[in-house]
DNA sequence: GCCAACGTTGGC
DNA sequence: GCCAACGTTGGC
């Protein structure tokens, strides 16, 4: 059953991991793990799908700044970090048994010509409504409508002068 | 570095 | 099941 394409903005402190991570991954290609909130776990789990496209979000920059695009290219699977003693993200409850929490692999598809920052966002007309902009919104990885990838990508790709 | 918003924990 | 205390996120 087909469904239509999903958009998604996964947040990153780059000191943990950057974009610049993602690139020099094996294939460009990286597993999102460390995700610890149920929220967001379950868009990991039940609705993120291969092939869905993602904003990928530099926090704690001043400004934060979209980086670039990426796309899903594996779909939820057990975050083994859960169980891995001494792990940042170790959770005593999980195990192979119980994974709990779940990951997907993005890939790296396109860096911007122009990061797109939260500021130039907060101004703009057209991502009214957009979750990342709501006070408040801490969530990690969240849902973005179409139309507002499609503005963020347009302006984040225009070309330079 | 500050602090508001939010999620989680734990006592009752 | 309520809610206060606490820890974390993340913009500023």
């Amino acid at each position: 059953m087909a469904k239509k394409k999903q958009y998604w903005l996964f947040k990153s402190d780059p000191d943990d991991f950057s974009w610049q991570d993602l690139l020099e991954s094996p294939d460009q290609t990286a597993c999102w793990d460390g995700v610890r909130n149920y929220q967001a776990r379950n868009l990991i789990r039940d609705e993120m799908k291969e092939g869905d496209r993602v904003l990928f979000y530099h926090s704690q920059l001043k400004p934060p700044v979209v980086m670039g695009t990426a796309v899903i290219v594996k779909e939820s699977y057990p975050d083994d970090t859960a169980w891995e003693e001494g792990n940042k993200h170790f959770d005593k409850r999980a195990s192979e048994e119980n994974p709990i929490w779940q990951m997907v692999d993005i890939q790296a598809e396109k860096e911007f010509n122009f990061p797109v920052s939260l500021p130039e966002m907060r101004e703009t007309d057209a991502l009214e409504g957009m979750m990342l902009l709501k006070r408040g919104s801490r969530l990690s990885v969240q849902p973005v409508d179409a139309k507002h990838f499609q503005w963020i990508v347009k302006r984040g790709n225009r070309k330079k002068a």
